[in-house]
DNA sequence: CGATTCTTTGAAAACAGTCAATCTGTGTGG
DNA sequence: CCACACAGATTGACTGTTTTCAAAGAATCG
């Protein structure tokens, strides 16, 4: 799996051979299953991961048991919570697996070290962090501008593939919508 | 006006007298009035902004003639449209300020030779994004799992000071809810 | 002041959520 | 390969929250 890192990584940035062996170093390759668990609320997140295959996602539970999803993270995409990570504290958030996946975790003072030793490799990270920062301005957006249905429209428009891969109630959990309003707006679009 | 940022630098980061300068010689100082507009939708902003004094808001207008705030900026904080700046597109949001305010803009270009001048001025400016996407996930957050109350609740909690500047229908525009609920919310709390 | 902006109110309507039951499709173990 | 279990989707009736609209009342500012 780390040659889907290493494609990935070939894709943005040049890497000298010694620096693909650095990152491959420090990469834990790791299988999980289908609604494995890789974070519960209440721990401490310690890596940056990246999904070669499957479908990841981060949640949160509330009092009342209901999941809200504050990310789906496909093939090619980074994940973790943030938060925890940098401030060392416990997460809000539990991260599973919505389908059998292949990830690749790196701790996070290697990490660091990858940012520091490499530093088309840094840039390539906040590059990310600049996209996922218009990304979430984007979903605020939405979330306070938008009827549900067009909140659903929006993301069906905007995740084409994953969509069909991410069932309807998960959606739901994602743009804050009930599934049964979800079937409703399904059935019986404005025009 | 500059002295502001400086302050705001010099609390942050090490900066040689040298490196201020440069600093200081790519910033332009602006003072803007209440209601006056640095940027409207469909322009293309061409800065990062820094709010000496004052505040500032970044919002859309739908088709009804509706805001949505996108960010309330006040003193000390960078603010301006990044999907526009990095992609050089055209806006989708307008930015005006709240109260009199004073400014420093640095253009994209000026701003770039920066991070590239001054490591631990580019470090500040990552660890700034860093932030500000946590601040937005945690919005996000919000937005999906909570009810008005609770998001109006929350946005006071997180912002005491913040929330008596700023007039009740715009934390409204904010949060996705109109000014009537939050005047019911207040009237009439739960417990 | 006088004008503007902001907030509050009430009544009605729209929207989305809840609950419980049923239906559908899918995957797994025997 | 079938049967069953389970997860997911749909339905309908109902409830509750939030919006809408229009009007009136505060508050603020020049």
């Amino acid at each position: 799996m780390l040659s889907i890192l290493q494609e990935y990584l070939a894709d943005k940035i040049v890497l000298s051979e010694k620096e693909l062996l650095l990152i491959d170093s420090v990469s834990i390759v790791k299988k999980i299953r289908k609604k494995q668990f890789l974070l519960e609320a209440g721990e401490v997140w310690k890596y940056n991961a990246f999904v070669c295959k499957g479908l990841i996602k981060t949640f949160s539970v509330d009092k009342d048991g209901k999941e809200h999803i504050i990310n789906f993270s496909p093939e090619n995409y980074w994940f973790g919570d943030r938060e925890s990570l940098i401030n060392n504290t416990p997460s809000k958030f539990n991260i599973d697996a919505i389908e059998n996946s292949e990830i690749i975790l790196i701790k996070k003072e290697d990490f660091q070290m990858l940012c520091h030793e490499i530093p088309s490799f840094n840039n390539l990270v906040n590059t990310i962090l600049q996209k996922s920062f218009m990304v979430s301005q984007s979903r605020i957006h939405a979330s306070i501008s938008f009827s549900a249905e067009k909140k659903y429209q929006n993301f069906l428009d905007s995740n084409p593939v994953l969509a069909n891969r991410i069932p309807q109630h998960m959606i739901g959990a994602y743009l804050g919508i009930t599934p049964e309003t979800i079937t409703r707006i399904r059935r019986n679009p404005k025009k």
